[in-house]
DNA sequence: CATAACATGTACCGATCGGTTCATGTTGTC
DNA sequence: GACAACATGAACCGATCGGTACATGTTATG
């Protein structure tokens, strides 16, 4: 399979972007701690910037996938699924290489509308945000949308709370928020 | 006044630093926008470090009387002081150089707990925190510290949101739910 | 006017940046 | 065993990185 260096390319890379940013991360950085040489690296991607698109595409699937499997693991009915996103979040907030979210990150050093890098994050939060729109449509909350951009405002925040003042109690209070906003559309 | 070429620098080198981000701003750029001589940069600052230190430092000054200033000029009363921060954000987020928060841009830069980048950044989160609890206390709360937070994530939330889905309706979608918050913890 | 303090431009340092070249393995397939 | 296809290491490119050296203004105060 010819796919299979370069999707291990793409794996490691992610790693290392997340953990060190976007322009702290050279190539031969990239060389050294994945052990894939320069010219297959540049077989497989034109350009630094190419490789940093794939990894976060490759973020995007994985984080989704995961995020949206944890909460249909914790919870069945919709309204009961915006609140286990909380609890999601929390399980991500303690993973040991947590270091915040990367679309953010990727925005902050990219930060041109327009600009491959910086609307391939924005269309992450999109997609989030779709999501949450749909289970939101589900409940009977009285303005669903409005519901569910409050909510991503929630979980926006929980994340750069959890990296800046650490994990502990930030997905709770969140929680707790979203209980509330919730209750008050459905009474 | 020898200060003066050095708060200059200090001054040009924040809104650079702001809008290009900080790997990605060279001290050749620097000399180049801020029309100062790399030599008299170094005679300010040891380091580049040290020079982005002394930016947040100001941004951080600069920032929090601004909002402080402009919450108290737009209410009153504690309570429609903690609403009013969301009309001062929303001026803010059309700002026309807007680019998010730069203290969520260099905690995402400068990862470390316990760098000097990070902790400044984060000392700046607690600062701003540390006044809307200061706001919740005052009201008729029952648990003022927990809605501080939880106003503090919508707040967070919404810069977020301004920068990577634009500026259009997103204080607004926080300051209701923050409305929603207070009104459940007050009846 | 002298003098000390500050600011300047330019050239330079070794290291690293993103990216290329090329010659040499390693691999699986027919 | 021959032939592609892929992967490798190492040398190399010009440009830029953060930072320094040095000699030449500029400026304000005594």
């Amino acid at each position: 399979m010819s796919a299979s260096k370069r999707d291990e390319l793409v794996h490691k890379a992610l790693k290392i972007f997340y953990r060190d940013g976007f322009h702290a991360t050279g190539m031969d950085k990239l060389v050294k701690e994945t052990g894939i040489s320069k010219t297959s690296m540049y077989k497989h991607f034109r350009t630094k910037d190419d490789l940093i698109l794939a990894s976060l595409r490759l973020r995007d699937e994985l984080f989704r996938n995961k995020f949206v499997r944890k909460v249909e693991t914790l919870a069945g009915d919709p309204a009961a699924q915006l609140l286990a996103m909380f609890d999601a979040l929390d399980d991500w907030f303690h993973e040991l290489d947590f270091r915040g979210c990367m679309f953010i990150k990727a925005s902050g050093e990219f930060p041109i509308k327009g600009s491959p890098i910086y609307d391939t994050a924005a269309e992450h939060k999109k997609l989030l945000l779709d999501y949450v729109e749909k289970l939101a449509a589900q409940t009977t909350a009285k303005d669903p949308l409005l519901l569910a951009r409050q909510l991503t405002l929630l979980k926006e925040g929980a994340i750069v709370a959890a990296h800046m003042r650490g994990p502990e109690g930030i997905a709770a209070d969140a929680k707790l928020a979203a209980e509330a906003l919730i209750k008050a559309q459905t009474t």
